[in-house]
This record gives structure tokens, sequence and C-alpha cells, in this order.
DNA sequence: TCAAAAGTGTTAGATTTACACCCATGA
DNA sequence: TCATGGGTGTAAATCTAACACTTTTGA
């Protein structure tokens, strides 16, 4: 930074920063968030992100990190910052400027006590309750990057168990773009992928005839990363 | 440390938003940024991007517009986010959280004097030095997010004058995303896109025949917001 | 036996890429 | 007259999009 002098002004003053996450998952072929009821003022009581502050002795992305663990009670769990967000009142109270993070989990890896306990609902993505703040704002932010990312870097088989069909991989990236697509299309695409895998494995828990379950070989995708969807 | 009174532990505290700036600009068919030499400690004398604090009474993008204006004299650039920097140790002194923006500008708009009263250098995208603190790392991210912006939408004009040729717009086009394109099928392309407008005038500064003018037409871009290059 | 989800290919159309020569002019 | 940058079209290849029926099996 080439900047002035600040010694003599109280033009500027430290703020706090916080983190906010967007927890996106997939379940019931619904794209969703997990949002929760704020606990403390101002704002108690509305729906809204789960958020905390950026400590002394870390970073703003192990901020997120450790806001998300303490939530989900999980590790490397796939996440990318959505962007700043610095509204003079975006808080009523002090002045806080917030980075968002989306994350993306496998809601069956999400233990249900912890939800219970913290409070928090899956909600769909296409009836977002007014949440506190911007909240609004960066979840729809996220959402776009989200969309964006997903088309290009293999990341829907984090929203997804080690093992899932076709099927379900169609509609997860049906609920993400929000369209339907043609189904012989889209497993002619996945075909060409050799790093998504059949297994010799069947569910038949969706159907009587069975579906092929699949599973995304991050080796073979190193070797030859390309991924289109 | 073990038996420390909490409420006197500040394991939060405020910290320093900052805001810097990348600036683009088109010259002699290169795409370069505006760096300069930093005027404080720590980091005296490295080549630096231009920032400043975020005010009190501002929003974070409103600070990043003050800092653009500051420099350049010019309003109303196109200017995006280009996300939070917050490592610990990003500023040797005391801890500052940093949001990057992108902003784009003609280069003829910028006044020369003002430039080199801010002791301010063009440097080919190609060849950054090194720069303070994790600023190669914002340049790089800006970059890249530009890279794909002007794919999609027509922000290439922010980076020329209102009049140009097309072999401009290519050469824009080339320098940006780092890679020749095929001057028929540019052309094709651009011929698609009606707001791309052909003037009248003649350049005749860049060849003895002269190459036709063009300009981007906003009232027929929004009629019809088809950009792809 | 039938309902429900799994699985499978082809073709037309659209898009993309590769490619080479003439034009106008000032020096 | 010639060197320089401006300007133009076609054909092959690739990619995309549309589309419908058969299979399996548990209830």
């Amino acid at each position: 930074m080439i900047c002035r002098d600040m010694t003599f002004y109280k033009e500027y003053e430290k703020v706090w920063v916080a983190v906010d996450v967007i927890i996106f998952g997939f379940d019931d072929g619904k794209l969703k968030i997990l949002i929760g009821r704020r606990q403390m003022d101002p704002g108690r009581g509305e729906w809204s992100l789960y958020g905390g502050f950026v400590g002394n002795n870390e970073s703003v992305d192990e901020a997120a990190e450790r806001v998300l663990y303490s939530l989900t009670g999980l590790r490397r769990l796939y996440m990318r910052q959505v962007g700043a967000f610095g509204a003079v009142d975006r808080d009523p109270g002090e002045r806080v400027v917030s980075i968002a993070y989306y994350a993306l989990i496998n809601v069956a890896d999400y233990d249900e006590q912890l939800r219970l306990e913290h409070g928090l609902e899956w909600v769909d993505v296409k009836h977002i309750p007014t949440l506190y703040s911007d909240h609004n704002d960066m979840t729809q932010q996220a959402l776009k990057k989200m969309r964006q990312k997903i088309k290009t870097e293999p990341i829907s088989f984090r929203l997804l168990p080690p093992l899932f069909t076709l099927t379900q991989l169609q509609k997860l990236y049906e609920a993400v773009q929000g369209e339907e697509v043609d189904k012989r299309n889209f497993r002619k695409r996945v075909k060409e992928m050799d790093f998504i895998e059949k297994t010799e494995l069947i569910d038949k828990s969706h159907s009587k005839r069975g579906a092929a379950l699949y599973r995304f070989n991050r080796r073979t995708y190193n070797e030859d990363p390309n991924f289109k969807l």
C-alpha cells in the first residue's frame, strides 16, 4: 500500500472483521443451505447465516474454517471465498466488515444431533426466507459463484456421498443450475470423463432395477483434469 | 496462559481494513498495471499496489472508489472486487485485512502529470516485479477475474478510447488473454454484435490506408446484451 | 402385470476453426 | 513501387441439442 500518514487523523479506525459461511447441501433432490436463528442482538431471532469474528492469531481463511468446523465437526470441506461485504450500516450495532465464504458438504456426513443443537435448518435455495442484514445478498453471490464453479471443476462430488448414481449426479446438477438437462446427453458427457468411475456396486434403494454406483477418482482426475458439465 | 481470566483475554480484536487497487490499462499493445514505490514503513521503497484504509463513514466499495479517484482523478471507472486478503502476517507492521479491487482505465484519459506526481509506472502484466506483501497474489487473482469477465461482458471498451479500430480491440483482447486469435474469425464475431458500431471516421495514425473507427453503443447493448468474444 | 426408474444412439443444426489473398496509401 | 497494416469468405470439423424406446424388478 502506498498511503498517507495516519498519525494525525482519526479518520480511520479499526473495525471488526467477521466471516459468514453459506453451507450448501444436496438433499431430497434439492440444493439447500444451512441457516439458523440469530442468537444475539441486534437481530435476535432472525434467520441468519452462521458466522464469527476473525481472531488475532488466525487468517481470515482460518477463521472461516474454524467457524465451519465448529458448526459441522467436519474438516477438509470444500470452501471458497465469495467476497467482502462492507456497507457502513450492514450491521446495526457496530461497524463490521464481513467476508463471506461458501462451503459444500455431503448432508449424510452431517450429524443431525449437531444440527439440532445449533438450531439449524436446511432450506431450499429456491425458498430462502429474508435473512439478517445483507445475508441474502451474500447467499445469492455465493450461489452464482458456485454455479459457475461446478460447471468447470469437479466439486459436485463434495455434495454427494462417495458412491453415487448418475441420476443423483444429474439431479444435483439440475438443482444447482435450476434447469433440467437431457439424460442421454448428460450421461454421454459423464462417460467422457474417465475420472467418474463406474463401480460394480448397485444401488437398489431408489429403484427396483437398481442403478450402478459411480465414484470420483481424484488420481485419474489429476492426470487429465478435464471437467466439463 | 492457563488460568487467565477470559474476560480480560481478548480473543478477538478490531483490525485495520484497507483496500488495494489493481489498475489495468492498455498501452503500446500491452496490458499493464499501475504500480508505485511504497512510501511508508514497513516496506518503504518496494514496488506496491496503490491502496488506503477504509474510513469510518464509507463502505469498503466507497473506500476503493475514493482511493482510485485520488490516484486518477477519474470517476465512474469500471471496478470490481477481487476478494479479501487476510493472512495474519501479510502486513509486517500491524494486522491489516485488505480487500483487493481491480479497475479499468483508458490510459489516454489518465493525466501524465498525476502519474508522475504519485511516482507511478505502467508495467506490463507479463513482467510484474516482486511487489510488497501479497500484492503479486492479488494481481494474479485480479487478472484471472478480469480475463474471465472480459469474455462475457463488454468491458473491453473501458480500456480503449471511445473510438477504436478493430485491430486495437483485437490486440487488447490478445494482450488480456495472452494468446493470439485469428483476425477473420475475430471480426466475424464482432460483426455479430450490433452494439459495436462502425462510424464514418477513419484512423490514419497507425496505417497508410487508414482503419475504420468503431464505437460501443451502450443503448443498443442494453436492448440485446449478447456479448461473446 | 405393471409402474417406476435405469439405461442406451442417431441425426440435424449450430458453432468453431483453419486458412490466403487483395486493397489502399504514404513514403 | 513497395512495404505496411486493413479488410474479406469458405469449407471441414467439432460440438450441441433434440429426441423415444427397451430393460429390470418389486410390489
